[in-house]
RNA sequence: UGGGGCGUCGCCAAGUGGUAAGGCAGCGGCUUUUGAUGCCGCCAUUCGCAGGUUCGAAUCCUGCCGCCCCAG
């Protein structure tokens, strides 16, 4: 696609939004609710969904407001990035709605990202906000307006399979958010959308461009959007000042007093910078957090080797698939390697036990509890649970 | 205040006459839309201090300072 066409020339060359929304019929009279970040790929979904020729509303919701924050470039949902969204709803002629979720926010997300913290483990607070204000109470709001689906900017693929609707990776790679929508459930995912799923961000860019919508050049929001210079620790510190407590940095192995540290919240496992412990022979990363004793376990890289991880919450969308390979993946940014599933992944109404465990064919480093380790089965995902306990190599 | 040893970047440490390795830590960048990892780059004009020998010293000599060990 050339950066001159227009949206209507985009369209006439290939895009289908009935395809994009997968909405059997003709989409007039259809109602669609487009979750607006205000952001660019958001804003572009909003787009596409009013070029379908359905009727469309854009929501926004309001998770937080840090002031200082609101002149921060990328994030996510806050002043500027309202009045955004705001503009391309204006832009498009669509319907607007901007609904205050800041103490869910608060209680859901951010209060839940502290204490995990506190308690040693490394959260993951986007996943949090998708299970809650966005696919719970978003989710609600556009049934109660009678929408057809709700549509968000993720980058993944809601396939349809014989048993039902399936989630997929994206196809761009580098965009991929599976990780962060594991615990979609199938429910959600009945009615829920990602158009954008099949197409590369400079696509996204050149729709925007050619809907003029300003948004077209807006940089990518990254890090934790409430989280205003990316010092997590220190936000942390804010609202758990008790996070603050000092500790000793132990030997994982040995017990040796390695040194000192300013607070648990500051470390991760599998880290290796920080720990500002010198005259080692190799590298020092952290493998393990003991919250109660406020000790960072410091040791070397083998140390980190897991064969085992143990999870909670496990959720699974979809039957699990027969004889596949499965593979997990255990960051975001990780590549899914090789796991066998010990007990079944889901929900116990679901066949699963709520917890399970997956075991690496090849140990895997720097696993930590409080991330998800997400299943899949070649581009589909499975499920996945968060990251409880893990077990050495 | 007898004897012995040592003092090189924040830490560990090579280098014993030819013009300061390396590792760890730290810093910066790239990558990354959780937090990490990884990768790349930077990081002692100077070797406890002061003199001396030498074309040339961290390396040899002298003195001083500091630390360690043994002895008392």
């Amino acid at each position: 696609m050339g950066t001159a066409m227009t949206l209507d020339a985009l369209l006439a060359a290939g895009l289908d939004p009935a395809a994009l929304f997968q909405i059997a019929g003709p989409l007039a009279g259809r109602r669609i609710v487009v979750a607006m970040s205000g952001g660019v790929d958001s804003s572009v979904v909003a787009a596409l969904a009013a070029a379908s020729g359905a009727e469309v509303i854009g929501i926004t919701l309001q998770l937080y407001d840090n002031g200082a924050a609101s002149g921060r470039k990328g994030a996510c949902c806050a002043g500027d990035d309202i009045r955004d969204a705001r503009a391309v709803a204006d832009r498009l002629g669509i319907a607007h709605y901007v609904f205050d979720h800041e103490s869910s926010f608060r209680e859901e997300v951010v209060d839940r990202f502290a204490d995990e913290y506190l308690a040693g483990r490394t959260p993951i607070p986007c996943i949090r906000c998708n299970m809650g204000p966005k696919f719970t109470d978003l989710f609600a709001m556009a049934r109660e307006l009678g929408a057809d689906c709700l549509a968000t900017g993720h980058y993944v693929r809601r396939e349809l399979g014989l048993a039902g609707a399936e989630l997929h990776r994206a196809v761009d790679p580098a965009r991929d958010q599976s990780y962060f929508l594991f615990a979609t459930t199938e429910a959600q995912l009945e009615f829920l959308r990602f158009p954008l799923g099949g197409l590369a961000k400079p696509d996204v860019r050149r729709i925007a461009a050619a809907a003029g919508l300003k948004v077209a050049a807006k940089p990518d929001s990254q890090d934790i959007c409430f989280v205003p210079d990316g010092d997590y620790a220190g936000l942390v510190r804010k609202l758990r000042p008790e996070a603050d407590a000092p500790g000793e940095i132990v030997h994982a192995e040995s017990g040796a007093v390695l040194g000192a540290h300013r607070g648990v919240t500051g470390f991760t496992v599998g880290q290796r910078r920080g720990l500002e412990v010198g005259g080692q022979a190799e590298p020092l990363y952290v493998i393990g957090l003991d919250a109660a004793s406020r000790r960072v376990l410091a040791g070397p890289r083998r140390l980190l080797a897991v064969g085992a991880a143990s999870l909670s919450e496990t959720n699974r969308i979809g039957p699990m698939p027969a004889g596949a390979p499965l593979m997990a993946k255990v960051r975001s940014l990780a590549k899914p390697v090789p796991v066998f599933l010990e007990e079944p992944l889901g929900p116990e109404d679901f066949g699963g036990g709520a917890a399970s465990r997956i075991r690496f064919l090849a140990p895997e480093y720097g696993v930590a509890p409080g991330q998800a380790a997400v299943i899949y089965a070649g581009e589909r995902v499975i499920g996945g649970g968060w990251i409880e306990a893990t077990e050495p190599a």
